[in-house]
DNA sequence: CAAATAGTTGAACAGATATTCAACCGTTCA
DNA sequence: TGAACGGTTGAATATCTGTTCAACTATTTG
């Protein structure tokens, strides 16, 4: 018998039709991969504060840690993260280093979730 | 002297007038925290594969399981995820659990953030 | 009623991730 | 030049998270 995989439902799917149609039209995986990791930068509240802050203007490093009262060095590894999935971008003038956001697409998707979730809670 | 926190830029903050100024206008702490629940949920390449295979069609566990080659357990799993988020809805009939999208808004999200992927591949 | 199937659930485990800490680099300025 | 400050980085740690496994519920059907 060929019951290597115990819990798979692979005969018994019960749509098989359905199945394949949804099948053939399912996004490239390597695409979905990339989505997930884009909504994953999102997915923390410290990225989330700190993109909400650079909505309203550029900022330095300490600006951030004093508006978060977060460490410094917490808040340039979150900034790394968002530097290298260019949502993030950054010039130094001096010691400091100014951030700023770098993609309009990226505020469009984060203000409709913010729109979304403010009108589930009436 | 003061300095419990070390590393937090508490007097050295380089621009007082931005800083309060971004600090009125920052999203209410609850409201960015449910942001960053939201996109979470969307940050992991299982589920993501699970709504776009939503998107086309109304599925059961065991059509979803054989479509991503998962376990129907790992695929529950997720699938109450999506649930308690309110992202999914589920009916039953018979022994089978039928499962589709439940908001519009959640698709106008995730749609745009594949087109913004998309858009920045060629 | 008993067997079979769809699905759910909780515990356990492995892998990922955010913050801390300490050391470090680069720039300014005394 | 060297002290001070803004910022970065890597390792360590604690926490979180996804999948597996096994046990369970509920529904259908013989």
């Amino acid at each position: 018998m060929k019951e290597e995989i115990k819990d798979l439902c692979e005969e018994e799917v019960v749509h098989e039709s359905v199945v394949a149609k949804v099948r053939a039209t399912l996004p490239d995986e390597d695409l979905l991969a990339d989505v997930a990791e884009l909504f994953k930068v999102f997915g923390d509240s410290t990225r989330t504060r700190i993109l909400s802050a650079l909505f309203e203007a550029e900022l330095c490093v300490c600006d951030i840690a004093s508006l978060l009262n977060m460490t410094k060095s917490a808040v340039s590894h979150q900034l790394r993260i968002l530097r290298q999935t260019k949502i993030v971008k950054n010039r130094k003038k001096g010691k400091e280093v100014y951030y700023s956001l770098d993609d309009e697409h990226i505020s469009r998707i984060y203000k409709m979730a913010l729109e979304h979730l403010r009108e589930g809670k009436e």
